[in-house]
DNA sequence: CCTATATGTAATATATAAAGTTATATAAAT
DNA sequence: ATTTATATAACTTTATATATTACATATAGG
């Protein structure tokens, strides 16, 4: 049995099916075509919960909205030239894009005692290097990729 | 079941570790004192043959080399002033920073038929900051982190 | 106001990859 | 020769992301 003094970072595919069905919502409201979970995860190729769930934390940070019931369903509340993924990245994935720690180290070693801060201070540059570039993409930016 | 088309990165405690034992032998290399896989891993608090493992594949990217038997072990290549951080996360992280893909899309949908390359084109990019970033960063400037 | 449809979310199960462990081969110092 | 250390393959354990099940709540429309 061991621990992690914080929790390992895995980059998990929430980033990316956020962004696919971010993508979704833009295109279904353009069109007046409704989307619901169920929809979306038809395309994402998962549970239509999976997506609720995702849906959930998107909501919480203020970027789309849903309406329940019949013909219920999701909706962006954002132009998509004024939403940019850093803030998809934050409302989704809680941690670090690189784990600050690892095993507690021996603190007896003067390097296992120090190589926390250590390497806190680097991670810290890394992430705000990430956070600068996902700021400068904007969704709509990414829905000019697609050829339609 | 199922199966992922790109393998889900998950960014390990590999390359902390990779930092941590660079700077054992760095300080160990000025001091003349021998570290070996088994001090390293008391250090660490981990198994040395994780210890071993991580250096193998350090040892392939020509960043140190080791000495078997008695009075054995490892040793940097390299001046910490030569040695960025990118070399290291290239030789211990097989993956990017960020997964492309995620479970098969459905292509009948036309968002799940493009998603992955406009996210391929968007991870590109991020993939690219990081690697800038973990360039700028010397080996030096982390042991200058070190209180001693 | 009843029914069908959709969201909301808690609880549980499953799958997978990272990390840990065991085992064994090989090299070199004394 | 013996001891000490690396090298690495094979296997086990464990953490956690994702999937699934279950059930509660809201609302459109007859």
């Amino acid at each position: 049995m061991y621990h992690y003094i914080l929790h390992i970072m895995k980059a998990s595919s929430q980033f990316s099916v956020s962004i696919h069905i971010m993508s979704m919502l833009y295109f279904s409201g353009k069109s007046n075509l409704e989307v619901n979970s169920e929809a979306m995860a038809g395309s994402v190729n998962t549970h239509s919960v999976v997506i609720r769930r995702l849906l959930g934390k998107l909501k919480k940070a203020g970027l789309v909205a849903s309406k329940r019931g019949p013909k219920g369903g999701f909706y962006l509340l954002k132009e998509p030239e004024d939403l940019n993924l850093w803030q998809i990245y934050r409302a989704v994935e809680g941690t670090r894009i690189i784990n600050s720690s690892y095993r507690e180290p021996n603190i007896d070693c003067p390097v296992g005692k120090n190589i926390q801060s250590v390497l806190e201070k680097i991670y810290i540059q890394v992430d705000l290097a990430v956070e600068e570039k996902l700021k400068s993409i904007s969704l709509s930016q990414v829905l000019e990729g697609f050829p339609f």
